[in-house]
This record gives structure tokens, sequence and C-alpha cells, in this order.
RNA sequence: GCCCAGGUAGCUCAGUUGGUAGAGCAAGCGACUGAAAAUCGCUGUGUCGGUGGUUCGAUUCCGCCCCUGGGCA
């Protein structure tokens, strides 16, 4: 907020779970006072009943950064997507897209045969990507033979051609806030406690009232499964909390394997306050 | 006070016909191209309650003690 102020561009949402309308609080998206100080672009817009993805995203954002660009002013993307942000920086493969039919096709092959028995058709079809994806890793097995279904071509040769950046590296002042794993751990319990304290069980009851395949990605967010499981009396409160706290310090923990070993490159700070000292000395 | 069941990894437990032990979860590390708050891979954890005894050797068998749970008084 403080940055956006001094630079005068909108904040840009890069997290895959604050695009969904139904969860305000427990993505800890940002409210309705913050909004109308400072514009926000790709936040709670999406209905849970979509599967969002990492190419829609790209496909979002670049009207709002060129729309930003044209108005002269400097966007400031926040987000903690890894893929999301790779994405954005590195480029996505052009691979078409893939019918919903062949989609749910293997989907429900999965769920009749099972992880071993999808990564075998793989193997026969496509030893290519077989050999590079492991047999209890469905949900990429699935994705290798959704493409091949559908475009008659191996995963590995969409993937071959790079894509190209929405926006270069070097046209961006990146930064990896990484505060103490310790410090962390608290503002996660202390964080989540204030979630369920505002309306958290209840958000969670509503979205579990639409009755939505479990399997949507909405429907996975961290929080969803154990507060609905309290709110309809299958799990007491303690035990939701506690499950939740250590989904998102699981969730934490990928989320600095990822900034460590893909962002080697991106300046770290460990507080917001050092963020923005180093945001401000950038040329920006 | 007596009887019974337990005390093994951070947690819940398994096991060793006596040769110092292993699962799940948690944790740590890693991977990651249209579900990514997802989906996966790898890796430890230890005075086996304490103390004496028997034994070449005890976490395992025996005695005593301590602790926890249940029952009887």
């Amino acid at each position: 907020m403080e940055l956006a102020e001094i630079l005068g561009g909108p904040i840009v949402n890069a997290d895959s779970m604050q695009v969904y309308r139904d969860l305000r609080i427990l993505t800890a998206r940002p409210g309705p006072d913050e909004e109308t100080a400072i514009p926000h672009a790709l936040y709670g817009y999406v209905d849970g009943a979509v599967s969002y993805s990492v190419a829609r995203w790209l496909s979002d954002i670049a009207p709002v950064l060129r729309s930003a660009q044209a108005g002269g002013a400097t966007p400031i993307i926040v987000g903690g997507t890894g893929l999301y942000l790779s994405a954005l920086l590195e480029g996505l493969s052009p691979v078409p897209p893939v019918p919903d039919a062949v989609r749910t096709h293997w989907r429900s092959v999965h769920t009749s045969e099972g992880s071993a028995a999808l990564h075998a058709i793989l193997s026969a079809r496509d030893p290519v990507m077989a050999a590079r994806l492991h047999p209890s890793d469905p949900q990429r097995v699935m994705r290798a033979l959704e493409v091949l279904e559908a475009t008659g071509q191996s995963l590995a040769h969409w993937q071959q051609a790079k894509g190209e950046p929405l926006l270069a590296a070097s046209e961006a002042q990146r930064l990896v806030l990484t505060p103490e794993r310790e410090t962390l751990r608290e503002a996660i319990a202390a964080r989540f406690e204030a979630m369920v304290g505002v309306g958290g069980v209840e958000e969670a009851a509503a979205l579990a009232a639409r009755k939505l395949d479990p399997n949507l990605p909405v429907m996975k967010a961290i929080g969803v499964r154990p507060l609905a499981a309290y709110a309809s009396g299958t799990l007491n409160k303690t035990a939701a909390i506690q499950q939740a706290v250590t989904e998102s310090r699981q969730y934490a923990k990928r989320q600095d394997t990822w900034f460590r070993n893909r962002f080697q490159a991106w300046p770290r700070a460990t507080t917001a306050a050092g963020g923005l000292t180093i945001l401000r000395s950038a040329a920006l």
C-alpha cells in the first residue's frame, strides 16, 4: 500500500486463490478499505465454479499491464504463486487448449483405474513424458495424456517451445519477502485464528453449501475443508484450526523452496519495511 | 492400600522366541510449464520410564521403585 502510494500504480494479484470471489477471508484478500484507497486488479473476480489456471491469469494480467503502462503508472504485482510469477517473467509454452470433454475423460479414468494404470497408458503412448513423470503424480500424468489426445503431439513437444514473457525481468524490480521460519509460523497461526474470528467458518460453510465439485481449485484452498467439516459437526474446532495451520505451514515451506531455488537472483528482505527500502532505492 | 493395563521417535502406536528398533503423522530437503494454497520425490529422528539382578550380551526375562489410565476399597 505504501509503495503503491509512492508509485501511483495499481496493486495486481499474483495469487492463484485470491482470484476467487467465494473466498475473501480465507485467502486474506484485500478488503474494501484497501480497494478504495488504491486501485486493485485481479482480486475476487472469478466464480468458484471455474477452474482457473496460469494461462487464464496471463491473459487476464496482460491488459492490466498494458493500461498501466499507457497511463504511465507502475503496477505492483503481489502474490505467492511462484508458477504465476515464473510464467509472467519467463513465458509459458504455447500449448493448444484441451477440450473439457477430454479432460473429464482422463480424470474419470484416474478415478476408476488409479494412478499406476494411468501412467502405464502414458508409457505406451508417450514414453518421453512417462519417463519424466512419476507414476504416483496423477495430476501431471493426466495433463500429459489430455494434451496428447487433444493435439496429437506429446506435451514434451509443446514445452520445447519457450513462450514469450509478458514482462522482461529487466523491466521489473523483483523482491522476495522471507521472514524467519519461526516468525512465519507464529504469524500463520495468529492469522488463521483471526480469520476464524471474522467469519472464516461461515465463509467455508457457504462455499460448501454450493456443492461444487470437490476437485475444483477453490475447494482446495487451505482451511476450506477443515472449517467446512467443523461447520457440519464432523470435526472439532481445535482440530480444524490445527489442520489448517499445519497445511499453511507446509505451503509456506513449498513457497520458500520455490523462491529459494527458482528466484535465486531476486533480492530478498525479511520484513516488509526492509523490502520497501530495497524497492525505494531501486530505479523505479 | 490392593488388582489390572500401559510407559518405545515431537505425536499416535507396532516390534524385538535376548544380539541396542520401525510405521503413519509432524518436521527437514528437493522437484515443479494451463488444478500450483495443487501434485509429487527423498531423509533423519531414540539413554526402548528408572534402578538392581540373571546372562557373553537385556529395550526384551525377573525383583524393586516412579509415572499414567481404569477397577476395587
